[in-house]
DNA sequence: TAGATTGTTAATCGATTAACAATC
DNA sequence: TAGATTGTTAATCGATTAACAATC
């Protein structure tokens, strides 16, 4: 049960935070003001207390922010202290790429299968784990408790596919796919659009060139 | 020289009207009112208007859009008339994902190079291109007239190569390492912080659960 | 011409920044 | 206590939506 809804673009800078909090937590550093944030983060101070009296206040008066608190307290409003369990779906280059990348698993997103529709992909090697058939995702979702499927297959089929997953019980879509999802209320999907991302870089690249 | 400053908010929703515009073009359908694009597009159609309306009048009254004139010329705000020569800094699996990725060529983005400084790495063939040691980076950069650097190394390096980059004349940069780059004005920044968006992806979760 | 739909101005809404009283 | 810095309210700014006159 939320108090009240907090806009995306908040929750866009939540992550930001939490890194460069947890680059001075390894530093050894254990309290940060507002202000001295702001300035390593090129953000307003002001923003900065807004932001995250969001969701209580974290800090305390003459003294500022204890950054170790402050970056527990920030990795539990984004539900790092929570395990996931994730399946990709399409066992190409990019889904390969992100089932090897460690870092994910560290946070708490464990990858517990692969899954592919090409006979020639499936039965092979991953990581020590074995590409699965497609029609093995239904089963493995519910057995496995999968909270999260990523997308990395061709617009083509994802819009069917995520509407099976959905089905199957997941509650999360990290869609690499360049096709908009139609899903139904409650399940979160959050797109990465490659090609829009470049397509932007492209834009201004072309406006700022004097 | 440009006229006005457009909003990143604007620039940021110009892929997704190309996209749309690019399938009905494929459908055949000639032309469309904003009205129509708002409908399928789930944006309202005022900022539809608003949105074209930045860049000239590419509608007639009475009439709407014609679907395939538009398309174009928000292909040609986005810089997708013009070519782009990439090189890609680190042959990791994301590296590979991304240098394979044909989609991208389609766009004008031609992928001209791909870079690694470990030596094992450094002389395979990835789409029948050579690996090359990052010694030879600045040296291809200038002789290849490359614009675009994709940065797929750790952020531990991350920082130092985009100064290299940037000496060696590159304009801009798309960055998926997980730090933020200090680039001189005029240089342009892209990045694609996977992780963030994985954050917040669970913190959708964790708030969205009845 | 009448109908439709844009381009654009005005109104609203939301997000960011500034200011300052509360308080450690 | 005096100084520092938060938490929070108020002011500003920008982005979105609504409305409508212009016009095809």
């Amino acid at each position: 049960m939320e108090e009240k809804e907090i806009s995306q673009a908040v929750i866009g800078r939540l992550p930001r935070y939490f890194r460069y909090l947890g680059e001075l937590k390894d530093e050894g550093i254990e309290r940060v003001s507002s202000q001295e944030l702001s300035d390593i983060m090129q953000v307003t101070a002001s923003q900065i207390r807004q932001d995250l009296n969001n969701f209580g206040g974290f800090g305390q008066q003459g003294y500022g922010y204890n950054v170790g608190h402050l970056y527990e307290e920030i990795g539990k409003i984004l539900g790092l202290d929570k395990e996931h369990n994730l399946i990709i779906i399409g066992a190409g280059h990019l889904g390969q790429a992100l089932f090897n990348y460690m870092n994910f698993e560290r946070r708490g997103f464990i990858f517990r299968g692969i899954f592919d529709n090409n006979p020639a992909v499936c039965g092979q090697q991953i990581r020590g784990v074995t590409v699965r058939p497609m029609q093995e995702m239904e089963r493995f979702v519910r057995e496995n408790n999968i909270d999260i499927a990523v997308l990395t297959i061709p617009k083509t089929s994802a819009v069917e596919v995520a509407e099976q997953l959905v089905s199957y019980g997941i509650k999360g879509i990290w869609n690499f796919a360049h096709v908009d999802l139609n899903v139904p209320k409650g399940i979160q999907v959050e797109n990465v659009h490659l090609s829009d991302s470049l397509m932007k870089l492209s834009y201004n690249l072309s406006t700022h060139i004097y």
